[in-house]
DNA sequence: GCTAGCACTCGAGGCCGGAGAGTGCCAGTA
DNA sequence: TACTGGCACTCTCCGGCCTCGAGTGCTAGC
């Protein structure tokens, strides 16, 4: 794609640049006498208009009926996208709010992320996604039972602040010594990750007496689920209002759609896992360009955030393909940067 | 109010109930005609017309235009529902996925919440609400430290399963032998309620030397942030999507508002205490009855669940004042008896 | 290669008039 | 007295018609 942009030739460019930004701003099918007097390109509406027709031709521009002026497609807005110089600026106002969240710190990642995710929502006028770092690499730092009368509680710490429960029945034939002798077995599981511990745990219980063996089986299957199964990761939303908001003139079954997936965590984890791919940087998805956002007729800004080298977790934002995206992709870089900082730091 | 009822004497409170009827069924102004037709009180249109013009008199009914039928006012809506026999009945298939849901034991209090607003927002087509039981009362099983390096985690678990954490630095004076020996310390907070276990913290941190003392009044302070200040209770919210259907036909500028404070939990959470304010039974709020309601033109049908005598915590539904308030107010009663049970249960 | 000019297209918005739904009222009836 | 049939009236909705204007595409000419 970012060949295409000088196949364009830079007058093409400049004028679908143009179109889009405009598009955006008014919401309006833009024409060829705004551009000319706009664009400051020193040629005439009907020059504009030829150039205008080339790039419908290509694939970049539509229009809704014959006499009304042009507006991006999805392929418009991605030639908008790649052609941007990497360093997008941040408007002063969102670097100042950015920097103001950040310098409260908060030792809480999961706390830190509600909050980005709100922020995020506050200064683009989308709705703010995140998805928190999983636990499978995370290293345990304690295990306990807790004896809860008719039932007992499983409760992991994790390294970097997270807290997994379950609660199941008690064994009927385990007493409250029981449950205390394997809690101390448990101390050996320090240091481990959620993914050997697990291992270790099924170790134990084949050595253990059948009584053990269940409540074992119980733990490992808790640090199963907290790191790897349905529902371990989830996804953070906020600012879901601002997408039923008047300017954002989406249709109503089209809106449903997407406040639907957001509710469902895991399917907006699928989305999210493929609109990231393994990106190592920022990465925009526009509407069609997936199935999903396709439906929506939305476009997802994400950026992946890092403890040390390793990539940890992802925060973006969502909204209409027709988003101001330099300001949305400068604003989840410059989250992202901080995140990475905070989790970072975390990490040691 | 429901004295007003037998004022209006039984045929205009049956052509009233008759409009809220086919009013919530259609969206349509109900006309004199289809009442006639419909309620089978064996009167003509005219007869009808008399007593719709006299409903309107009264405050009951409203017409947008001349030549349109009625719709009920909010006191129309309330007079309905104050009229209902109070076990209101509950559709079989409801009542089959309420028992259902509750048929497998979840152990875990606040998934079963997050289950049950789910559930009532599938049954109703609404948005569904609830707010979990607060800790004051709850006994404390356990409070730890957890050394984590450069910080240190504060762990408290309830009797009803609720973990509540908190992530501090660690006071640079203080050794890994230190925090443990604070933590034996903690052990003797067991049993007693989030909200005595604080008073019994100051004691000890009185005692205590300066160095102790700091990390005990964050203890402290971890048990009052869970139990009492402004973040303790949340809501849980679910099925928002709902309310962005089509059918409901919400004006954008009022749908926003609602999301809005949907997303607001403190907010969120005063608006539902104002409308259930002490109700010992199935509560319903019509639109202008609060002033927030109000503004968003829809009704909030609550009820409180117990554990034991106790009230411990409230579910919901919201929806527009055009609301299916029998069908709604069945659902939720029996989400609300369910819940009790498996709260009376955790209690034991 | 660009531009001025112009014919053309098409939606938005205003106006009209008829159809239809529903009302309010009145005179008549049991 | 309470109800009803009848009827004039009101108002919205909808389709048809028109004009206006924005914007296009094309062409001839610089």
């Amino acid at each position: 794609m970012a060949e295409g942009r000088t196949e364009l030739g830079p007058r093409k460019a400049a004028v679908l640049h143009a179109i889009v930004e405009e598009y955006v701003r008014s919401g309006e099918p833009v024409g060829s006498e705004t551009i000319a007097e706009a664009a400051g390109l020193g040629v005439s509406s009907a020059t504009i208009r030829n150039e205008m027709a080339a790039l419908e031709e290509l694939g970049f521009l539509t229009h809704p009926h014959t006499s009304a002026g042009r507006i991006p497609t999805d392929a418009g807005y991605r030639h908008y996208v790649d052609a941007q110089p990497h360093g997008v600026r941040l408007r002063d106002a969102h670097r100042r709010a950015i920097a103001g969240y950040f310098a409260e710190a908060i030792l809480d990642l999961e706390e830190v992320l509600k909050g980005s995710v709100q922020l995020l929502s506050r200064l683009t006028q989308y709705a703010g996604l995140a998805v928190p770092p999983g636990a499978s690499e995370e290293p345990i730092v304690r295990v306990e039972l807790i004896d809860m009368g008719p039932t007992v509680m499983i409760l992991a710490v994790g390294q970097h602040g997270r807290v997994d429960k379950r609660v199941i029945d008690r064994p009927g034939s385990l007493d409250a010594d029981g449950v205390a002798s394997i809690g101390t077995k448990l101390q050996s599981l320090q240091g481990l990750t959620y993914l050997d511990a697990q291992a270790q745990l099924l170790h134990l219980a084949a050595e253990a007496s059948a009584i053990d063996h269940d409540l074992l089986l119980h733990v490992a299957e808790t640090l199963r689920t907290a790191s790897q199964g349905e529902g371990a990761t989830h996804v953070v939303v906020g600012g879901v209002s601002n997408l039923t908001d008047e300017a954002q003139a989406w249709r109503r079954q089209t809106l449903r759609r997407l406040v639907e997936t957001l509710e469902r965590e895991q399917e907006m984890l699928r989305v999210l896992q493929d609109v990231t791919a393994d990106r190592e940087d920022l990465w925009v998805t526009i509407g069609t360009e997936h199935p999903t956002t396709g439906e929506w007729e939305a476009s997802i800004v994400t950026a992946p955030f890092r403890a040390g080298e390793a990539t940890v977790g992802t925060i973006g934002v969502v909204g209409p393909t027709r988003m101001d995206y330099l300001s949305a992709m400068a604003s989840v870089r410059a989250v992202a940067k901080r995140l990475s900082e905070v989790a970072t730091e975390h990490e040691a």
